[in-house]
DNA sequence: GTCAAATATAATAAAATCTGTATATAACGT
DNA sequence: ACGTTATATACAGATTTTATTATATTTGAC
């Protein structure tokens, strides 16, 4: 018996390319890296990290946040960012795996 | 000990970058999901299956294959594309996994 | 060579993204 | 209220994507 291969509603087709589009920056995809393993990180820590401006580093997050990759929490003056799916570092991990072997 | 993770060379983070721009695209996607465990189909059956016109699945399937997911043979008047990281279909899962949870 | 089928390319305009700079808001301590 | 720190937003020009349409190329059959 052969098993029909699922499709996907063009709504989670959407998102899924929205999600993956945001993903798909270099500076975005150190950003994630940076949040691995529960990492919790404030903008201050990642800018500084990551050695790109304040503004720069809050609009990368706010997109990655909107697209349902990160999450955040405030907490007085400082806002920490964080994964919102573990997973992610295995797509990354696919991702350049599948650069390197070339 | 803590293992320190490795970073990413600029270009290696390039690469993978310009690999996930080219995955992120709903039609591209539907591509990548109809070549899914190694099959091999042609333009036609492509823009048949998914319903797009043939210039744009043409145009998709470049820019595909330029970023280096796809490969292509041709074989007479047919080319045949298919994945060349048969790993891309565990991304995809984990993006649509990601989605769905919401 | 001519025709038809399969695929690839070109040209265009509209839309979305990117970077950098400037400015605004929020929270805290005094 | 004022000053400072942390974060977020706004704006603008440059670049990149996107969809559409039209056209070109390649290959095989005759």
């Amino acid at each position: 018996m052969v098993m029909k291969q699922r499709e996907l509603k063009p709504e989670t087709l959407a998102k899924a390319a929205s999600m993956l589009k945001a993903i798909a920056h270099p500076v975005r995809i150190s950003i994630i890296r940076f949040l691995e393993h529960g990492k919790k990180k404030t903008v201050t820590e990642i800018h500084t990290n990551l050695g790109i401006e304040q503004a720069m580093a809050s609009h990368h997050l706010v997109i990655l946040k909107d697209r349902g990759v990160l999450a955040s929490k405030r907490e007085g003056k400082n806002t920490w960012y964080f994964l919102k799916h573990e997973s992610l570092s295995y797509l990354l991990k696919c991702i350049s795996d599948c650069c390197e072997e070339e």
